[in-house]
DNA sequence: ACCCTAACTGCACCGGGTGCCGTGGGACAC
DNA sequence: GTGTCCCACGGCACCCGGTGCAGTTAGGGT
């Protein structure tokens, strides 16, 4: 991709990441994901099929778009807050913050996170970003309890988070008219060891 | 595979899932998983590549092995336990009964897990195993809980689980004079809050 | 006009996975 | 022994994602 910096010579992109991110889920919406391959987007972008593997590695990747400079944002943020500020409420804010989109692109977003949590091909490729999501929560959790990274409880932190956030976007896919942070905030409000509270009590409820 | 009830006729199978299981494995520890193909197998199995097919549906499914029994049975185990016994301490029994490895297979666990968790190709699949088995917990917890599995609470009881049980398995791999079931313990002792508590303490010391 | 640089792209190839279909082989009935 | 039924085997052709390579193309700089 272009360096903006010194991108001065040369032959110029014909198109763009965001471009063909845009070309893709189209297709995806369309077609589905399965059905649709990767010469589909690459003719439906005017451009060759080996070009495509240019803007992003794989066909999955064109649906995760720019995460990665999200992630980088992510872990700004986390590095930026308040030494007082206690883990977990950092975290929470970082993480709402990570997942706030702009109202008029939350169709949008609706679309690319269904296929993303639904898809199976997707779902399976997602462990991949997840952990570099979770290395970012891991590091910083590692910073504040001067732990390394990758000791258990940061690991842990970092697990739990990961699962809180995914279990609010599944909510959030289930209901059409929830609220995408007020999910997030209540999962991970959850994680202050709120639900371990309410389970505490459900031993002597009757199962079934 | 033969239904051992009425497999009364027909050509008998020449292996079993097991035995390409084993030759596979020994394979992926030679070679590695990635330059190690399905023909290879196929052939050092003595069979031809379609037929590896037939008992494992992918590549992937073979170093799985009987995941997928292992499930049925923590479903089982689950149901079976007493309705006084709290929730967390139910899941913890089983979740130790279900990662319980005769001393003897210990090894072949410890490479079967190292592959599942450590190669990219592995780690991406398996997040579709890992779904089924929230799901078995999911539901267990929707039940103790009177909520559907799909609620929230109940789904952000097994995704932490399964984190905690993740957090547990990194553990094991990275130090080799680990027992994995404390580690499993301990990891799953986590989650009735008691982290929370050591990162509330958390917000006062400095950062890095 | 010429070069330099970087992007585009066709081609050949690899490997996982699938549908199809003919073949092989054990069990049972007669 | 012969027939037949059932089912596993496995070759073949094919699809598709992904990669290495090499030639082409489009601009800017001199």
């Amino acid at each position: 991709m272009p360096d903006p910096v010194n991108a001065r010579t040369g032959r110029p992109p014909v198109t763009s990441r965001a471009e063909l991110e845009q070309v893709a889920l189209e297709l995806f919406a369309d077609r589905g994901f399965a059905r649709t391959t990767v010469e589909d987007i690459a003719s439906a972008a005017g451009i060759g099929r080996r070009t495509f593997f240019r803007y992003y590695s794989s066909k999955n990747d064109a649906v995760w778009g720019e995460f990665d400079l999200g992630l980088a944002a992510l872990r700004d943020y986390l590095a930026a807050t308040a030494p007082t500020q206690p883990l977990l409420s950092a975290l929470r804010d970082a993480i709402l913050a990570f997942n706030h989109v702009d109202p008029e692109h939350l169709p949008w977003h609706r679309d690319r996170m269904r296929l993303l949590l639904q898809v199976p091909a997707l779902q399976a490729h997602s462990t991949l970003k997840y952990a570099a999501w979770r290395d970012v929560v891991a590091d910083f959790a590692g910073r504040r309890l001067a732990e390394p990274a990758d000791a258990l409880l940061p690991q842990l932190i970092a697990h739990s988070c990961l699962g809180a956030a995914l279990t609010a976007y599944e909510q959030w896919l289930q209901h059409p008219q929830s609220v995408l942070p007020e999910l997030l905030e209540e999962a991970l409000l959850g994680l202050d060891g709120s639900w371990a509270g309410v389970c505490a009590g459900a031993g002597v409820r009757p199962v079934g």
